[in-house]
DNA sequence: AACTTATCGCAACCCATTTGCAGTAAGTCA
DNA sequence: TGACTTACTGCAAATGGGTTGCGATAAGTT
């Protein structure tokens, strides 16, 4: 809460609802509500871009210290049975997570690292071209796709 | 050389040929010629398609049982300095090994794991669209896109 | 308050890959 | 040919991301 006041008050509301609603959700598929769980969501929200097990992990023991990774990974795990969040690879270190809003693919920078989306309609345009050369179609990319941003190929 | 009747003499000596002119490079930079290494190139460029570590363990041992993977890691990894092969990652399990013969991107079929070849222009082309779009360009890809085969998709 | 069982923390494990090290042998040179 | 240097090898152990088994804890229910 008092970490949030650098955030406009309807924000940090409509966050914490998002949360709650979230924790109801889980309640009522016979889950259980705990503080690691809520606080873990807190995370996941407040930075919902896309966040390694680790950084999660860190973020979390701000406020809740002996949050386990174990827990962390089982969660997560459970959100993304839930169709909520989804990870993806961006090269060879760790998954990151994040929310899972709208359907979209990752680009990420070689170079400094920087992770863009790819949007639906584009990936959409290039499995029609796929299939008509090679007959695949595209499906949900779970790795990124390597790439050059901008600002490190200029600077 | 026996296990290879099956293919015509003329391509069993250019496969030869190529093994002893990759040995002889090698030799050039001051590296050394072992039985070892030439029984992975053997494999590597009779079957130069995406082969596991594993695998191409395995089919080394067929001629020398005792080759380790260790002793095979780190010749790929010599090959790869030396711009002869490449690995991609096709999904959660261990890379794939190829000869780094043509520039190439790869899509793998989530359902059958078959992997086709996305060739250069196509990825030139979506590379120049991402450009407009996001600023970033396409570089070579280390990890192959996901999707669906036609005979998977219809099956 | 008693009870059921989901979740937790911990330790141990799995898999792909890497590293340290002592022994072997490839290439070189007398 | 034999001595010599040092690249390469095999093995064991480590690394890193992630998963699993299990007894203890505590959320939700009666």
């Amino acid at each position: 809460m008092i970490a949030n006041t650098g955030v406009s008050y309807g924000v940090a509301v409509a966050t914490s609802d998002a949360i709650e609603r979230t924790l109801g959700a889980i309640r009522d598929q016979g889950g259980r509500v705990t503080d690691q769980r809520r606080a873990i969501l807190r995370v996941l929200f407040e930075r919902s871009d896309h966040v390694s097990v680790d950084d999660l992990v860190a973020r979390v023991h701000d406020r809740l210290p002996d949050v386990h990774v174990t827990t962390v990974y089982r969660f997560l795990e459970t959100l993304a049975q839930m169709g909520l969040v989804t990870h993806v690879h961006v090269g060879h270190g760790p998954a990151v997570y994040h929310l899972n809003d709208r359907r979209h693919a990752h680009i990420v920078c070689n170079a400094c690292g920087i992770i863009e989306i790819i949007d639906e309609a584009m990936m959409g345009q290039w499995s029609v071209e796929l299939e008509r050369s090679l007959g695949f179609s595209l499906v949900d990319q779970h790795f990124a796709l390597a790439g050059r941003c901008g600002r490190c190929r200029t600077g």
